[in-house]
DNA sequence: GCGGAGATGGACC
DNA sequence: CTAACGGGTCCATCTCCGC
């Protein structure tokens, strides 16, 4: 098996860095780039915070009332979507040719497989991260930070050691090292429920998980994700880099006001079932599965679903669908209210790539 | 026992 | 004055049910 090199890269403080980028008087202002809900003046929760407003304590995630509380100069600005996935398809373009395989990861990082383009050297590595990341200033003016390493798990902790415009190389034999001086929390799909559950148990280090049987770690979490945290204790990752074809679409709104009534959520289904029902369009893919998701004051959630006779495509299909889930779930529950809702297509009968691939199974 | 369907919850950006 | 809180996706797991 040969040595795989892998490079992890992070557009910098994306959305924010983007905003700069159309208006070069808020370089140098702390920008809190907002989804507002709609629902009053400010609530809604910040996206992405430059540096300056991470300086005032604006973190992505916070509630945008609180950071606004924070400083009276910070900028609020509305988050535009179709504007950033512009700006990310040009990056993703210029990072690709600098692979050999290629993966994006939402809208504002990547991974590339770059293992024969370095014959396995970190060193020459060290100048195609480089190169990228000039070509990425120099044609769309925007940072990123990389990280090498030799899986994905190893690259992305790489990407986040030094930002921005950071580039931090993990050649095999300093692995054990970097992980040493990294928090369990830090290891990629280790979350904090699960930081919690090891701290109960006394483990509270990446060498101190890494010396616990897997025996003891699939008690506590299942046979998959125990054997999964006991790999990444150990920087071990073999999962490829690969594009993946998406498995789901959804689309979640929160109501201007609460309500439990079904007619009322229908109404407002209206909007979302077109949206996916022209992505379902744009990308060629028939549904089988429309759920409805609902989540109420208290941020319970549930989701209720419907598998179709045959698989659909249209928005008709996914409205009618969920008026009926929508009229089930209040004959059950009338008492439920609701905040936000969404709508949801998947199970996706197979793409026209994926048949010809399994022609060739055999 | 197995596969599909459905529900839930954790995780990440 | 206080409390305040998005949207999108993936994946594992569990249960139920018909075979």
């Amino acid at each position: 098996m040969t040595q795989r090199v892998i490079a992890h890269v992070d557009i910098d403080y994306f959305y924010a860095q983007a905003e700069e980028l159309r208006k070069p008087e808020l370089k140098g202002k702390p920008i809190a780039i907002c989804m507002f809900s709609g629902r009053t003046e400010f609530s809604g929760a910040v996206a992405t915070a430059n540096y300056r407003a991470r300086e005032l304590g604006v973190h992505a995630g916070m509630p945008i009332a609180f950071a606004k509380k924070k400083s009276k100069e910070l900028i609020l600005i509305p988050a535009d979507r179709a504007y950033y996935s512009e700006v990310s398809a040009r990056v993703m373009d210029i990072l690709r040719a600098h692979s050999d395989e290629f993966e994006q990861v939402g809208i504002d990082e990547a991974y590339l497989d770059i293992t024969k383009k370095t014959q396995s050297s970190f060193v020459s590595a060290r100048k195609i991260a480089q190169d990228a990341k000039a070509q990425v200033l120099e044609e769309e003016k925007l940072t990123c930070s990389v990280g090498v390493g030799p899986n994905k798990l190893i690259a992305k902790m790489a990407s986040s050691f030094k930002k921005p415009a950071g580039l931090t190389i993990v050649a095999p034999a300093e692995v054990k090292d970097f992980l040493r001086a990294m928090r369990i929390a830090d290891l990629h799909g280790i979350g904090p429920k699960t930081v919690e559950v090891l701290a109960e148990k006394k483990i509270t280090t990446i060498p101190k998980l890494a010396q616990t049987p897997v025996a003891n770690l699939q008690e506590w979490f299942g046979e998959n994700k125990g054997l999964m945290i006991h790999e990444k204790a150990l920087g071990e990752d073999d999962s490829a880099v690969e594009e993946k074809e998406k498995q789901q679409y959804s689309r979640i709104m929160t109501l201007k006001e609460d309500t439990s009534s079904p007619e009322k959520l229908f109404e407002e289904s209206r909007a979302l079932a077109d949206e996916l029902a022209k992505k379902s369009n744009e990308n060629g893919v028939h549904f089988k599965t429309v759920s409805i998701m609902l989540i109420s004051s208290k941020l319970e959630a549930v989701t209720r679903s419907k598998t179709l006779e045959r698989p659909a495509q249209k928005e008709e299909e996914i409205l009618a669908t969920a008026k009926e889930l929508f009229g089930q779930f209040f004959s059950e529950k009338p008492g439920f209210v609701v905040r936000r809702f969404g709508l949801r297509v998947s199970n996706f009968s197979q793409s026209a790539r994926e048949k010809q691939k399994s022609i060739f199974d055999f």
